[in-house]
DNA sequence: GAGTTTGAAACT
DNA sequence: CAGTTTCAAACTC
């Protein structure tokens, strides 16, 4: 190396991006060196504005669109160039005159870009998400070089993507190419450092940088990290965001890393315009990360188009696809991940993305087609293999949760609101700080992924639809014959159709209002996003027929919490979940795959006509049982009138999140626990006291993918009141039960439980995800829970919102709905009575009225009107007050006393009745 | 991997 | 609404 030309052109650099961040961040480090570069160069401003610029475009359809940023990018250019030789070391002298040689940065950097870009690809590779994004934005720019040249903010974002990802993913190749590179990297990097002057404290770049790749840094990361520590900066935040980046796929990544920062991947097209969001947001945050992960994306985007891969080779992944759809697709994508993130993210991520998200929905609003992203499925996948989907979501969100709670602290937050799971990752990925968070991340994806093959499953979640079915196929039939197997990781199902066209309810992803993906092995798929306007029509002639025909089947009672945790502990906790229609078994006793029910995890229940029902998680009988003791009890409760005391409580918003634990940690004591030990295996136990107590707890699980984010909103009404909180959350998280809640709850519960339940799921959500974001994407558990879920779905869900895949995200206006969610309250709670009813109808109804099927007899009405008018008294404001009134009453038990004392009591009237 | 079984979906 | 057929997954060998 060049010590002292390096040192010099390191410090002249690190000053100039010290600069630029201060401008960027004002607050930054003014450390004298600082100021001198300011001084020196007269570029800084004109960084700043760059930057500036460079996250607003990462906005818009990023790497596409670059000449807008031409200005400002070429000085960015130009500082780069300094960079550029100082990187280089030898053309330390060329750090002066950069802007002179600019053209000349520019062409190693095409070089460098593109070399750089191949190291990435390999290591994008690694991370398929990644390439895809980035291969597919190549087609979009095949020379980077020119690219590169036509937009210097582009071209410092690949350069820094390129760094990035390099440093992240330790792509030795990459880095040694990158010492013509390092000057692009140290160019991001000064972006970074600018960043970094505020969020210094969070690089802990070097370190892992040194660590992680040894092999790179020869030069470039030597110098750069030279240029880190004069500029006292940490490059850090760069690699961090690289590693999620490549993570995540695209959408996810790019979200997240804007958010995380850490994203190695980071999807072109989305991830830049997450980041831009996240950046202006996140900026509050960390600035710097924000940016950095914006540029970084974008310029690993650009980078990797223009690079290496530019348009076809790309295609790898998505090549077949075209490039606009994937665009478009990856787009929506990220519309959807960002909403679906921010709740699996904390709240507070949640909210400020979710403000983004909505900005930058529009965007990817442009595309409608995405879409399938199968709230069904999800629903579907979750009570199947809740440990399958979960997983992937999981790793979604813990990435994202990492990346953030390194770089903003959402950690913590994250791992509160995230199971075990989440947490778990988040702890390896705190364990070794000091290496990169982009090891993390990659080991994490890696660990993650294994079992289930990240990548195809990313794929499919994220460009999924559009990918998959293209060129992907290899899925062997087999692995399509599995779907259990394979839904375990991917929320994504694979069908075999070959008749239907999986234009039918027989195709499982059809009928999960998912696209088929590559993975699927159908034969003449018109599930595809190719065939938008036949799928939602056939979809919609399916719905003329039967409403609820896309709803969900199950509703869940179960907390995702639970069954996280269950899974954790390899224990399953069944679900207080049921199937809607129930089951028809006759042969197969319930204990098949066959049965629905079975294979939902999800005990038998009134619903079903099934013959010799030995459904482990419940029994028929069993569920008629439970469901009267729980009637009666809620009946009891209710007359006691605790539910006014709760419904209070909940007002104040005291009990919240919590209380669900509590309660069913209290609940068991119940009666249904007794019943439930009865039924059949100790998690029925479990099982059974979810539905009672977690009745309104099983509402947040069952609505949680959805609901649960609006929960959050909820507390404010009162989570406490589990009934209330779980009307809110099921308000939220049903867009369309909103819509059908409202239309019902007028009708007050009327018999249509079931109907609305099934509305509420098949009518789109439009996207649970955003409804969690407008309506809270407060409630950390289910946050997770229902971030992943809704992050699979809500790009394609919202983009078309004919899309019928999404239907139970209710694609269709899922921001628009969440305003109306709230306004809607008492619909949404309708819609969660509706919900609730399904799952906790057989407790709630039984408590309320009658065991016997819910249906038939419209617990809903019983209970609903006194309660109801009781709650709504006391929420005027939302519509919970309908479902209040059944939850309410069940809550009541548990919830009053909150828990111990009163549930004792309680129980012990109850055993002694 | 092929064939059978099963139950839901679709049809009449 | 009930019965039958069709379909694809689940299961078995």
């Amino acid at each position: 190396m060049d010590s002292p030309k390096a040192t010099t052109t390191t410090n002249t650099i690190s000053a100039t991006a010290a600069t630029v961040s201060l401008s960027d961040s004002p607050p930054v480090q003014e450390s004298p060196f600082s100021n001198y570069i300011s001084n020196l160069s007269p570029i800084k401003p004109v960084n700043t504005a760059h930057v500036a610029h460079g996250l607003l475009g990462i906005n818009s359809p990023p790497l596409v669109f670059k000449s807008p940023h031409t200005a400002s990018d070429r000085q960015i250019y130009l500082l780069r160039r300094f960079q550029y030789p100082q990187i280089s070391g030898a053309e330390t002298s060329k750090i002066d005159d950069g802007s002179k040689k600019a053209v000349d940065g520019l062409e190693d950097m095409g070089k460098s870009s593109t070399s750089l870009t191949s190291n990435l690809i390999v290591d994008a590779q690694k991370s398929d998400n990644v390439n895809n994004s980035e291969q597919d934005q190549p087609g979009s720019s095949s020379g980077c070089v020119d690219d590169y040249l036509s937009d210097p903010v582009d071209a410092d974002c690949a350069n820094s993507v390129n760094l990035v990802n390099s440093n992240v993913k330790k792509s030795d190749d990459a880095l040694q190419a990158s010492e013509s590179n390092l000057t692009d990297l140290k160019i991001v990097e000064s972006d970074d450092i600018n960043d970094k002057g505020t969020k210094g404290e969070v690089s802990q770049a070097r370190p892992e940088q040194d660590g992680e790749d040894p092999k790179e840094q020869p030069t470039s990361e030597t110098k750069m990290e030279k240029i880190k520590e004069d500029g006292s900066i940490a490059k850090q935040p760069s690699h961090v965001c690289l590693n999620f980046g490549s993570d995540l796929l695209v959408d996810h990544a790019s979200r997240q890393q804007c958010y995380t920062s850490g994203a190695q991947v980071a999807h072109p097209h989305e991830p830049i315009q997450l980041k831009t969001y996240n950046g202006s947001e996140v900026s509050q945050l960390q600035r710097g990360m924000s940016r950095r992960c914006l540029q970084f994306e974008q310029a690993q985007q650009e980078t990797i188009m223009d690079g290496t891969y530019p348009p076809t080779p790309a295609i790898n992944l998505f090549g077949s696809i075209s490039p606009a759809s994937s665009t478009e697709l990856e787009i929506l994508d990220s519309s959807q991940v960002e909403l679906t993130i921010s709740p699996y993210k904390e709240q507070t991520m949640t909210a400020i993305f979710s403000a983004d998200i909505s900005g930058k929905s529009p965007l990817a609003v442009s595309k409608p087609s995405g879409i399938g992203l199968h709230l069904n499925s999800i629903v579907n996948t979750l009570p199947m293999g809740s440990s399958a989907s979960k997983p992937t979501m999981s790793h979604h969100l813990v990435e994202n949760k990492i990346s953030c709670s390194k770089l903003l602290n959402l950690v913590e937050r994250v791992s509160i609101t995230a199971g075990d799971r989440v947490l778990q990752t988040k702890a390896s990925l705190a364990t070794s700080p000091a290496t990169s968070e982009s090891f993390h991340n990659m080991e994490f994806f890696n660990n993650l992924q294994p079992p289930e093959q990240v990548t195809p499953h990313n794929k499919r979640r994220f460009s999924s639809e559009h990918a998959g079915n293209f060129e992907w196929s290899p899925s062997s039939p087999k692995k399509k014959r599995k779907k259990a197997s394979s839904t375990v990781g991917d929320d994504c199902k694979r069908c075999n159709c070959r008749k239907t066209k999986c234009l039918k309810l027989y195709c499982d992803c059809f009928a999960a209002g998912i696209y088929c993906a590559g993975t699927c092995a159908c034969q003449g798929c018109f599930n595809r996003p190719e065939y938008d306007e036949t799928v939602l029509e056939t979809r919609q002639q399916i719905e003329s027929r039967n409403p609820l025909a896309f709803a969900p089947k199950i509703v869940q009672h179960v907390t995702e919490f639970q069954a996280i945790d269950a899974e954790d502990l390899g224990l399953f906790t069944p679900y207080s979940g049921k199937h809607k229609t129930g089951c028809n078994c006759k042969k197969s006793m319930c204990v098949k795959k066959y049965c629905e029910c079975y294979q939902a995890n999800v005990g038998c229940s009134n619903a079903c006509r099934c013959e010799g029902c030995r459904n482990i998680h419940g029994r028929k009988e069993e569920y008629a049982m439970t469901h009267e003791i729980v009637s009666k009890r809620a009946n009891e409760e209710n007359l006691e009138g605790m539910a006014g005391e709760k419904l209070r409580m909940v007002a104040n918003n005291k009990f919240l999140h919590a209380e669900p634990y509590d309660l069913r940690s209290l609940t068991p004591p119940t009666p249904s626990f007794e019943y439930l030990s009865h039924g059949k295996d100790t998690p029925k136990s479990r099982l059974l006291p979810g539905r009672y107590v977690l009745s309104s707890e099983s509402d947040f699980s069952m609505l949680p993918s959805y609901a649960k984010s609006s929960s959050s909103p909820s507390n404010s009404h009162g989570n406490d009141m589990l009934p209330n909180t779980s009307k809110t959350l099921d308000m939220a998280i049903l867009g369309q039960e909103l819509d059908y809640n409202s239309t019902e709850i007028t009708g007050q519960f009327s018999p249509q439980f079931d109907g609305l339940a099934d509305f509420s799921d098949q009518t789109p959500l439009l996207n649970p995800s955003p409804i969690m974001m407008a309506s809270s994407a407060s409630s950390k558990t289910q946050d997770k829970a229902n971030v992943s879920q809704p992050q699979v779905y809500p790009g394609s869900a919202r983009l078309s919102p004919g899309s019928a895949l999404c239907w139970r995200s209710s694609p269709i206006t899922p921001m628009t709905r969440l305003g109306e969610t709230k306004n809607q309250a008492q619909d949404s709670d309708c819609g969660l009575c509706d919900i609730l009813e399904d799952d906790t109808p057989e407790i709630l109804k039984d408590s309320s009225a009658p065991v016997t099927s819910v249906k038939s007899s419209s617990p809903n009405k019983k209970r609903v009107s006194p309660p109801q008018s009781h709650t709504r008294e006391f929420q005027s404001s939302s519509s919970a007050g309908l479902k209040s009134g059944r939850k309410f009453i069940l809550k009541s038990v548990p919830s009053f006393p909150p828990l111990t004392p009163c549930l004792d009591s309680k129980d012990c009237t109850r055993k002694k009745c």
